[in-house]
DNA sequence: CGAAAATTTGATCGAAGTCAATCATTGTGG
DNA sequence: CCACAATGATTGACTTCGATCAAATTTTCG
């Protein structure tokens, strides 16, 4: 298939972040998987659907949210270089109980689970990369709890900023208040420069 | 290498949670890794070293915790059939942020990270193995976050015990206090049978 | 431009924290 | 094997951070 000018700085990206893929492996990856873009608030994952693909954020952010008492709760986002998928739905074949919304324009690389699967067993490297990613959303997870265990809203605040400068900017308040386990009204005060403690 | 009596319900126990091992590379497994008993309270990884092993629990449980403050915050259990490590050191061989502790007498299996790691190359299937501890562990840190984000002080101490019924009797209440990201006091409050709300 | 959505600001309330004291349990040495 | 110290758990009084409810203001976008 044909492919975007972008796939050198995909690649490079991956081997940076990740693992680095062999040539055959990548160029297999390019095969089995599919590129697309998804407009400002689409939704990429439904809720009660069955999560097949796992999104490599190419361009753009998306987030993972579930309904809690009516209330949409953000579990998650994904920036340029960052996978995301309904986790529990994708690694347990049940239905979802989150959605994934684009938040932005986002181009992203979509791959079948059965794809990845297929791609694992035949490439060593591919299963390495897997693992990675596997670990660095280990590690991200658990920054989180750390931050949500016992920090006030104001530090979780502060975490979250020095983690992603720019989702101040990127990201509407309201989700950014979900994510965080505060109310939105909460979250306006801590951003007010004259906020103290 | 001599190995006790139960290794075969071990290997059952790691078939049934995560996937199965082939023969030959469950052999391969016992030989590079060692069985070990830990007293209760012993420490097995101590804050400021690098974790260079990961943790099957046969028998026991262990818990890691982090200083925050010259407070003891608990971030983790593990219970028979579970693995432990501390995670960010072993992932990225940089010193623990945690201690792990045994929290009763402990009977472990203990590979290095090393051996893992030369296995994971040789066998494909320890490779999916670790895929799928990497899996578990996602998933029970996603309940976890779940938990704290919205969920009352009371909630979150049922979904605990939801989870994990004996940690009642097996874990001291200060630990699972910490676990909860609450006070010592506000949890035996709640447990108390006549807690309202 | 105007409607809808996003954000800010204000007033009040409540869940859980803190500090402090008491009660219970465990464990060690005489 | 008891005694007493140390640790663990409960209970109480008071405080505080962040939630809730409500309204005003700003921004976004058709």
């Amino acid at each position: 298939m044909a492919f975007d000018i972008n796939s050198n700085e995909t690649f490079a990206a991956i081997t940076k972040h990740y693992y680095p893929l062999s040539e055959e492996c990548w160029h297999e990856f390019l095969a089995v998987s599919t590129q697309k873009e998804y407009s400002a608030n689409e939704l990429v994952i439904e809720e009660g659907k069955t999560a097949q693909k796992a999104y490599f954020i190419i361009e753009g952010s998306m987030r993972a949210f579930y309904n809690k008492d009516g209330r949409e709760i953000t579990d998650w986002f994904a920036f340029e270089n960052e996978f995301i998928s309904g986790i529990n739905s994708y690694f347990q074949n049940t239905p979802s109980p989150h959605s994934i919304q684009s938040l932005e324009t986002s181009l992203c690389i979509e791959i079948h689970k059965d794809m990845a699967e297929k791609l694992m067993l035949k490439y060593p490297d591919f299963l390495l990369l897997t693992n990675r990613v596997l670990e660095h959303t280990i590690l991200k997870l658990q920054r989180r709890i750390f931050s949500l265990q016992f920090a006030s809203a104001y530090q979780r605040y502060n975490d979250l900023l020095e983690q992603s400068p720019e989702i101040g900017q990127r990201v509407a308040l309201k989700h950014i208040a979900s994510y965080l386990g505060i109310t939105l009204e909460t979250l306006s005060r801590i951003r007010n420069p004259n906020y103290r403690i």
